[in-house]
DNA sequence: CCTAATGATTAGTG
DNA sequence: CACTAATCATTAGG
């Protein structure tokens, strides 16, 4: 039991190179390095005390303590101790060994920001953001549709998400700010009673800023989500199908009909087709695609469809000049039915 | 509601 | 890569 009691108490204050002189008289300690100075023993015995005191301060009452403190505070060995105890803390590692430096700039949060980089959530301002978003859109969905309309709904939804995004991370600055400045504050106020190292500040500095980043990480994590809704929302076209106008449809099916004996446009006519109708390349090619596979699985369904087109005669197809004496007379003599039957493409 | 029409997407093919 | 065929998801209309 003794021995266990004396081993607390020089674990409590067991320093080396600073002597104790709490445990039992004949247990005075003598370092085998301590220099022979005539009046070392004053000193230590100075020290020794004060630890003493330091050592019982918890088991005083509060008002007698806080007497001893002030004592113990205003004594002129106080800051040659601190420092002597903030040196001590360092080499033994008390408060560090947390600090795994340079942590590998955790890949998650890169990823999430690159993604609002390339969003334009992130980014720069305005005019760039924008830009960024249209050619992020054009490269990852393929195909990006100019129809400007409800592409600035998007935009609109976009920035307001940036607008967000940007406010709550100045809040979480903001507040990482205040709240360091007052930790700082906190601690340099208790450097006066309680030794704190400036290494000490700094990690802790370094914690509060890593709880925070992974705060931030939290605020990117959901406006990356917040975005990802808002493209297959918008930028799906398949949610957000709109039927083209007649007139395109117009020139579409009449393209169609009039080359019904091959309709595969060529690129150039692709072409000059999406520009007439102000719709993409890809979006005529659904369309003929679409097209001729519904036709060739109802032809009787487009017959109608066939002879109010059919009035435009076809220009110069591979080599059909089969129909080159039929005028263009009224729809209603059209009962007899055209006959496409002489289309390859049907099998 | 339901259904047909319709633009887009996907798997599969050459 | 262009195309077919099947399918999805939305729109228009009864």
């Amino acid at each position: 039991m003794d021995e266990q009691g004396r081993l607390m108490q020089a674990r409590g204050v067991g320093i080396p190179g600073l002597p104790i002189h709490g445990g039992p008289q004949t247990l005075t300690p003598h370092p085998m390095h301590e220099p022979p100075t005539d009046n070392g023993e004053p000193r230590k015995q100075d020290i020794g005390d004060i630890l003493q005191q330091i050592m019982t301060i918890t088991d005083q009452s509060l008002d007698e303590a806080q007497a001893k403190k002030h004592a113990l505070n205003c004594h002129r060995m106080k800051p040659a101790l601190f420092s002597v105890l903030c040196e001590i803390k360092e080499k033994t590692g008390l408060s560090i060994r947390n600090s795994q430096e340079e942590e590998p700039v955790d890949p998650q949060l890169m990823r999430l920001d690159n993604m609002l980089l390339a969003e334009g959530v992130a980014g720069p301002e305005k005019g760039g953001g924008s830009a960024a978003a249209a050619a992020a859109a054009a490269a990852s969905g393929g195909v990006s549709p100019d129809n400007s309309i409800e592409h600035s709904d998007y935009r609109n939804k976009l920035s307001q998400i940036r607008q967000i995004y940007h406010a709550e991370l100045e809040k979480y600055e903001q507040a990482c700010n205040e709240f360091t400045t007052h930790v700082m504050n906190l601690l340099r106020e208790q450097s006066r009673t309680r030794p704190i190292s400036p290494k000490e500040i700094e990690r802790m500095v370094g914690i509060i800023h890593r709880k925070f980043s992974s705060i931030q990480m939290q605020l990117k994590q959901s406006t990356c989500e917040a975005v990802m809704i808002l493209r297959s929302r918008f930028l799906d076209a398949r949610r957000k199908r709109r039927n083209f106008s007649k007139q395109a449809t117009e020139v579409l099916n009449e393209y169609f009909y009039s080359h019904l004996s091959n309709p595969y446009p060529s690129e150039e006519a692709k072409e000059e087709l999406a520009k007439k109708c102000s719709i993409t390349v890809s979006q005529v090619s659904n369309w003929f695609g679409n097209k001729r596979i519904r036709y060739k699985k109802n032809i009787g369904k487009f017959q109608e469809e066939a002879n109010i087109y059919a009035v435009k005669t076809a220009v110069s197809v591979t080599q059909g000049g089969h129909s080159g004496a039929n005028s263009p007379t009224t729809p209603t003599s059209a009962g007899g039915v055209l006959a496409p039957h002489d289309g390859p493409w049907l099998q």
